[in-house]
RNA sequence: AGGCUCGUAGCUCAGUGGGAGAGCGCCUCUCUGACGCAGAGGAGGUCGGCGGUUCGAAACCGCCCGAGCCUACCA
């Protein structure tokens, strides 16, 4: 692509260069990794969003961070590859084709499983892509070529492979277990997808015999089969292990009193009634004491038959008759308000109905105990620190997963059921006649858990089972990016799976990433309307601007409050580097690179060289430790307040005055030379601006056709100048202060000030040199006299061992700076007074390290100095 | 109940042991030949409170107050 040759406009128009740019870059196969490239491999697997997704602002911020890190790698040298994908998301994808279908009046039962799958797949080749556009939009240089789909043949046969595995080693296995269910999406949800919710409800007191008991679902007292108490607790030690005869809604049941610890003496009476077959502690403590389970509540959230009369009522409906039935029989002792929380389905918010059922799990705990390790043994780190102890808390505390899934959408179980044998076979491949009698075989109808999936994706994506050069190359991958809300779900069970099926860990560094919440602190929802819409911000200001946004918030352990202004600032940001651009380029005639290098380099030269090589050091070291903000904001410090705000501005004399080509060449060629280094120096951040702008600057013959294919910036030792940063210094203090006393005295900007010096120290040649420039940024005409003396109309400053007198006379009266100058002097005071005082504590300078007591001396005394020239 | 995070300028937030910072907003001035999406200057803070450690604390420790999040089987 050749550079346009167009004028350049004065303002940043970012619609038109990112949709340039990002097709072109893909064209040129820059996002593409190679597994034989002998360059050291630098990999990330993208959080695959499901595919029903369309991208939010956690989304912008993930992938946003992941980009950085694989710009930053690939212009470094590395073999950066980002594995895109996306997850086929059970629940969520099955709904989407089941309200399709409900549009057209019918259920998924009416087209059948085969058909609705099929219709599934429909749908997703056809719409399911759109997060994938929306990524590109954000500039994501994911490798297109590799992405995946946690239902693509390949991953369908790790995740066989895995389940298959896990059952020959016994760590899968089927239970009748107490599950999580949920009445409307009819559906078992593992622990994880129950969210808690606080409600409303009553706790009614009712007699059993000769004890009363509270609870809150009076309707499972027909599925009771004993009462507890703790096995400490007096009161009722002499009931246990007795038989009741307990009057009821339908006459006189038999409960026994067992004692277990799971009851808590101090709460209610002390005594539970145990309904095995609906509470998952009841459950517990009915297996300890060997107890029955009764079902009443159905699959469908209603009275079975084994609720008698009550049988074919809503559980809630039944809730209140029983207790209109029990309080007319005169056993209800009190009701009390009581607030407390319920599990609730996570896609719905339907009460969630703890049932017993036949489902199929994974025993983790021996899967847990290596993940565990690996993080206590630093060989996964987690970013920010403070998140290892939540990992290992949950570890530590981890139940059996529950695995199988009552949907249609998903990856089949992979068992089969002979009803003439009775026997489960578990295969890798489809079985259709029993290997035993040769008899029918049908296989489970459930599905597995998406996150089952999901947990192989660090390895499933680059071809495990088989061993690819690409497993061989990037497992495992260095960082994984995302967000606190799935470290369970996800993070945890792909390190469990990583180490039991690759031997290693999936992923060197886990970075933690925050919430984006809106300006106030609110979680983003639709239902609360403060959903900022990521494509709305990237239309409105651009992708970089936003991109920029996001990385310059996101602080580590920090939640993200995202305000709009923001956005609008780095907009600005933006727009700032595309005009010191033009200006550059604007005086680029007569430029020749190979006569400029050898011109000789003045003060500002080599200040701004030295400027750009810090800010690269603090740049890559902020990226290495992931402290994104501060990478952002050295760039952003240095790029607008001292490139463009000093060095821009002193390169005007050079570039405007005929008298010195010499010096004029080379300030064209540090202008073009740090901008270029910036630009690649930004280009993770603000992609597209750095490209378009990279392109129009001069480069030579050999120079990369790409920025993204640039080298990224490193810091020489040899360009930092501490003597010119020094110099410096005092050239912009003298600056700084001739324009604050013309501030401060009301002096209009376009008067040209007379200004004198009296240089004091080794400030002489320094400042007879710098002149020029002093005149040019202070709007003066300025005399550096070592014998000058202050004339008497006129203002005082003091710039370290010089002194600097501004003629007052004629401009101004002299009224505003008696109180200027008092002020100065009052600060002065106060701060002689706090080093004196600190240094006269014997404990201080008998205690504190040497430096520093020598570095408060030197300011004491310069301060005291400064005083005396005031006075 | 346990765990975690946060309380710094009007707002949003940096700042993990040596005299309080940024962006936005606010005030004054500027139609200076890159940019008004700009430039120059300025006002504004007992760093939530109380103790402690230290020569020295916004930072480290304890308690309290306030905000939020996560985990959890008090029915």
């Amino acid at each position: 692509m050749t550079a346009p040759s167009a004028p350049i406009p004065d303002r940043y128009d970012p619609g038109t260069v990112e949709a340039r740019w990002y097709p072109e870059w893909e064209r040129r196969g820059y996002f593409g990794a190679d597994p034989r490239s002998p360059r050291k491999p630098f990999s990330i697997v993208i959080p695959p969003p499901n595919v029903t997704g369309s991208l939010h602002m956690g989304h912008a911020l993930n992938n946003t961070l992941q980009d950085v890190l694989i710009r930053m790698k690939r212009m470094d040298g590395f073999n950066a590859l980002w594995v895109p994908g996306t997850d086929h998301a059970g629940i969520a994808t099955q709904v989407v084709i089941e309200r399709q279908l409900a549009a057209e009046g019918k259920t998924k039962e009416d087209v059948g499983r085969e058909a609705f799958v099929e219709r599934v797949w429909r749908w997703k080749e056809e719409s399911g892509g759109i997060i994938i556009r929306q990524l590109k939009r954000l500039g994501a240089s994911c490798d297109w070529s590799r992405e995946r789909f946690t239902m693509d043949a390949g991953l369908s046969r790790a995740v066989r492979e895995v389940f298959v595995r896990l059952w020959e080693d016994g760590l899968v296995y089927r239970d009748d277990y107490i599950v999580n269910w949920c009445p409307r999406c009819q559906t078992v949800l593992s622990d994880l997808e129950v969210e808690r919710e606080e409600r409303d409800a009553e706790f009614v007191y009712i007699k059993y015999g000769p004890l009363t008991l509270g609870t809150v679902r009076p309707e499972t007292k027909l599925g009771d089969t004993a009462l507890a108490v703790h096995p400490g607790d007096r009161r009722y030690a002499a009931w246990v292990g007795q038989e009741l005869d307990v009057p009821s809604v339908e006459g006189t049941i038999r409960l026994r009193v067992v004692a277990d610890e799971a009851v808590d003496p101090e709460f209610g009476t002390g005594v539970v009634k145990v309904t095995p077959g609906h509470d998952p502690v009841d459950f517990e403590i009915g297996r300890r004491h060997h107890l029955p389970v009764r079902t009443v509540i159905g699959f469908d959230g209603r009275m079975t038959a084994a609720a008698g009369k009550y049988a074919g009522l809503d559980r809630f409906e039944c809730r209140r008759r029983i207790v209109e039935d029990l309080r007319r029989l005169g056993l209800i002792e009190r009701i009390e308000p009581y607030r407390h929380a319920v599990g609730v389905c996570y896609r719905c918010k339907t009460v969630v109905e703890p049932l017993v059922s036949k489902q199929w799990y994974v025993n983790v705990k021996p899967l847990a105990e290596p993940a565990s390790a690996a993080v206590r043994q630093g060989r996964i780190r987690i970013i920010p620190r403070s998140w290892t102890r939540t990992y290992h808390h949950w570890m530590d505390n981890i139940r059996p997963w529950c695995i199988s899934r009552q949907l249609w959408w998903g990856h089949r179980i992979p068992a089969w059921y002979c009803d003439r044998d009775g026997e489960v076979y578990v295969s890798r491949d489809d079985l259709t006649t029993c290997p035993k009698c040769g008899g029918a075989l049908r296989q489970d109808t459930d599905v597995l858990d998406t996150w089952f999936s999901s947990a192989l994706w660090p390895f499933s994506t680059l071809g495990w089972p088989d061993r690819t050069a690409d497993l061989e190359t990037f497992y495992p991958t260095s960082v994984l990016v995302t967000g606190f809300d799935i470290l369970f779900f996800w993070v945890a069970r792909m390190a469990m799976m990583g180490l039991r099926f690759m031997g290693d860990v999936p992923f060197r560094d886990v970075y933690i990433h925050a919430l984006v919440r809106d300006a106030e602190g609110q979680k983003m929802s639709k239902s609360k309307g403060n959903v900022i819409d990521p494509l709305v911000m990237m239309d409105r200001y651009g992708t970089d601007a936003f991109r920029f946004t996001l990385v310059a918030l996101a602080a580590q352990g920090r939640d993200i409050r995202l305000a709009e202004d923001r956005i609008e600032g780095y907009r600005n940001f933006a727009n700032k580097i595309w005009n010191a651009a033009r200006l550059v380029l604007a005086n680029l005639d007569g430029y020749d690179a190979r006569a400029a290098a050898r011109a000789p380099r003045g003060l500002p030269d080599r200040w701004i060289v030295s400027r750009l090589a810090a800010t690269t050091g603090l740049v890559r070291a902020h990226l290495r430790r992931y402290r994104f903000n501060d990478a952002a904001s050295a760039v952003y410090q240095f790029l607008w307040h001292e490139f463009c705000d000093w060095y821009l501005e002193m390169a005007k004399v050079a570039l405007y005055r005929a008298d010195d080509p010499a010096a004029r060449l080379r300030t064209q060629h540090t202008l073009v030379t740090v901008l270029e280094t910036t630009l690649r120096l930004l280009h993770p951040f603000m992609p597209f601006i750095t490209e378009e702008l990279w392109q129009r600057l001069p480069r030579g013959d050999r120079a990369p056709a790409s920025i993204m294919i640039a080298a990224y910036p490193r810091a020489s030792r040899r360009q930092q100048d501490r003597d010119a940063e020094r110099d410096m210094a005092v050239v912009m203090e003298v600056v700084t202060a001739i324009r604050a006393i013309r501030g401060e005295m009301r002096i209009a900007p376009g008067v040209t000030l007379a200004a004198t010096l009296r240089p004091g120290g080794d400030h002489q040649a320094l400042l007879a040199r710098a002149a020029p420039l002093v005149e040019a940024l202070a709007r003066c005409r300025l005399t550096v006299d070592p014998r000058g003396i202050r004339p008497p109309a006129s203002a005082l400053a003091v710039v370290g061992p010089s002194e600097l007198y501004v003629e007052l006379a004629g401009v101004v009266d002299l009224e505003a700076e008696r109180g200027r100058l008092d002020k100065e002097l009052q600060r002065v005071a106060e701060s002689i007074a706090f080093l004196e005082a600190k240094l006269a504590r014997p404990d201080f300078t008998a205690r504190a390290p040497a430096a520093v007591v020598d570095r408060e001396r030197e300011r004491l005394a310069a301060e005291r100095a400064r005083r005396d020239k005031l006075a």
